[in-house]
DNA sequence: GTTATGACGCCGT
DNA sequence: AACGGCGCCATAA
């Protein structure tokens, strides 16, 4: 039997979901608080496979350097950029996010 | 079975 | 600080 099924994205969203409003996650802390590190980019596909319409606060999750990993001027790229800022997620003149003040890291939940 | 592909991360230059 | 290269993991071709 598969030690670890392939269906590593529901666990991925669950961690997404208990991201706390005004704060952020890197892809890293979440693949490491689903209990999958090195697997950051897994986090990404999972996000990507998501429905518009989700609940899951997937705009909470940025990369190590403190940006938005979407294509920057694309729509999705605004509209995480625009639910940050109104959640209180400040962004600095150049456009990065104070990991020190923002990141949440999933193992305090 | 091999190779290409990514909403990533880390280290060296 | 900016860039490039390599490692990582699961899917898809």
């Amino acid at each position: 039997m598969p030690a670890r099924e392939a269906g590593n994205s529901e666990r991925i969203w669950q961690v997404v979901a208990a991201i706390p409003p005004g704060h952020v996650a890197t892809y890293g802390a979440i693949a490491r608080g689903a209990g999958l590190p090195g697997a950051a980019r897994r986090v990404g596909a999972a996000l990507r496979g998501l429905p518009a319409a989700t609940r899951i606060p997937w705009h909470r999750v940025i990369n190590a350097r403190g940006r938005l990993s979407l294509p920057e001027g694309s729509d999705a790229w605004r509209l995480q950029r625009t639910r940050l800022q109104a959640e209180g997620v400040e962004f600095r003149a150049n456009g990065s996010i104070d990991l020190g003040r923002f990141h949440w890291d999933p193992g305090q939940a």
